[in-house]
This record gives C-alpha cells, sequence and structure tokens, in this order.
DNA sequence: CTTGACCGTGTACTGAGGTACACGGTTTAT
DNA sequence: ATAAACCGTGTACCTCAGTACACGGTCAAG
C-alpha cells in the first residue's frame, strides 16, 4: 500500500529517475516522507503515472499532459476540456499523417525515375533532388 | 558566381551558422578563401545545400545525409545504392503512418466515451485512461 | 560494527539540429 | 580616420525526455 521510490518506480514501470524527474516538472505533487527524508508513494500514485504514460504514448508531450493533470487536479472543469484536449490532439495526429503521405509518394516517385543501373553521375533520383 | 557566406546562406534558405554547422559534420567540404580567410561558395555549393535541404524535408536525417553525399561524391557506386536508400526511408515512413494511424483510432475511441459534459471527476476519458 | 543496499541532492550528459554570443580581424563608405 | 557592416573562431545554449554520476546519509543483516 506504501512503497519507497525503487519499488513505485518499478510498479510503475519506469526507472526511479525517472520519478525525480516528473517531480521536478510538476507532474507528480511533492510525495510525503519518511523521517529520514525517503519519498513516500501510494497506489494512487502509481494510477497517475500511468496515466501519465498513457498519455504519452497518444502523442501528448509532457508539458501538455502537465496542463491536463492541472485541469484534472483543480476538479472544477467539464470533461467538456478532456474532449477538447483530445480532439486538439488528434487533429495534430491527422495533420502529421498527411505530412508523412506527402512524403512517402515523393519517395515513390523518385523511385520510379530510377528503374536501372544507371552510373550514379547519371542517376535520375540525384538529378532531380539537385533541380532548383 | 561567387559569394560570401551571408549572401550565400540567403540563397540557400538558411541560417549562415547553419551552413558552418554543416562544414564541421562535413556535409558541406571545406570552401575556398579569400586572403582575408573569408569563404568563397560558388552555384554549385548553392545546388549541394539544397538536395540537403529537400533530403531533409524527405525524412533524411543530417548523418543520412552524410553517407549518401559519400556516396554520391565518390562516384564509383551504381544508382542502386540510391534507390535502395529511398527504399529503405519509404519503409520507415509506412511505418510512423501505421503507428500513427493507431494512435489517431485510440483518440477516436475516447472521445467516442465523452458525449456529453459530465463532471470531470465522472470523465470517462480520465476513468479509462487510469484503469491499469 | 561493519558491509551492502537503499535513499537523498546536485550536476552533467545524451542526440538532433541548429542558434546565439563574445571577442577580434577586415573591408567599405563617408 | 573612423564607424558600420562584414567575416573568423570558439564556446555556450536551446528543446525533449530522460539517464548517469558523484558524494554523502540511512537502515537492516550478519
Amino acid at each position: 500500500m506504501s512503497y519507497q521510490i525503487s519499488v513505485f518506480a518499478e510498479k510503475c514501470g519506469v526507472n526511479k529517475e525517472t520519478i525525480r524527474y516528473y517531480e521536478k516538472k510538476a507532474l507528480l505533487k511533492e510525495p510525503n516522507r519518511t523521517d529520514a527524508g525517503y519519498r513516500i508513494y501510494s497506489d494512487d500514485d502509481v494510477k497517475r503515472v500511468k496515466f501519465i504514460k498513457r498519455l504519452q504514448d497518444l502523442g501528448f508531450s509532457l508539458s501538455e499532459i502537465c496542463k491536463l493533470l492541472g485541469v484534472v487536479d483543480n476538479d472544477n472543469v467539464r470533461c467538456q476540456g478532456m474532449y477538447e484536449f483530445v480532439s486538439k490532439k488528434e487533429k495534430e495526429i491527422q495533420k502529421q499523417i498527411a505530412d508523412l503521405k506527402r512524403t512517402e509518394s515523393m519517395l515513390q516517385d523518385l523511385k520510379n525515375r530510377c528503374p536501372d543501373q544507371k552510373a550514379i553521375n547519371q542517376c535520375p533520383i540525384i538529378e532531380w533532388l539537385v533541380i532548383d
């Protein structure tokens, strides 16, 4: 029910330095301490770190997550805020996909220009890339 | 036909510090100098920088571009090398697209869970993210 | 009572792709 | 002749998300 930093970090699936880093970045609140100054964590703290990790996997940066946690912690905002947060990120992801697709088709186009084994100094890919 | 670094950088559309950076990273060869030690560049050098920038836009890192330029400069390799380089990057881009699509559908899924304006402490998105 | 495994703080380092100074020499226009 | 506008080198700094040390205190086992 109550853990020191090493066990806690392991339960969260992260390095213990990462825990301290999150604390410094205000993603985790200052934990209670033992008399010797050792940090103590609870199962709720585990949930919080896992929450952070999930959002990271979904493409949110730590500073975005920090803002979001501010909303969640204040508890005085409607679900709407969360919904908008997710929608905004969804749009960003869609833009990234569109950009990558454009890149992909340019690369395909380059490949099509180079069907055989010409000498490198006549390589049509290079010629195309060099044109202003 | 022959430029000092400021004009050259402007013609290339980059910062002049970037030019010096590329030189240090061996993407640009050491340029000729004036008696006072000022770097002098030609239109061919402009082409080279634009070549680099194109490849960057296509998702190549500077170290990949550096390798590629080694091939191009040596001039003793067949076009095949270039073709493989492009193919490899194409696969990487395709993987990135697939990853982003997965993320996108997770975000969509989250949005679907939160159709109305519940209080934040009951927000189904947050509840879902917190579950282990 | 000492050894090893913890914990604390603070600082430096990673990599990618640059940007920004500081300090000093050169060139050009007035 | 002097000030503005260049150029040179070298070093430090930036973001992001951590990781790695170094140095020292604490705690439990043998």
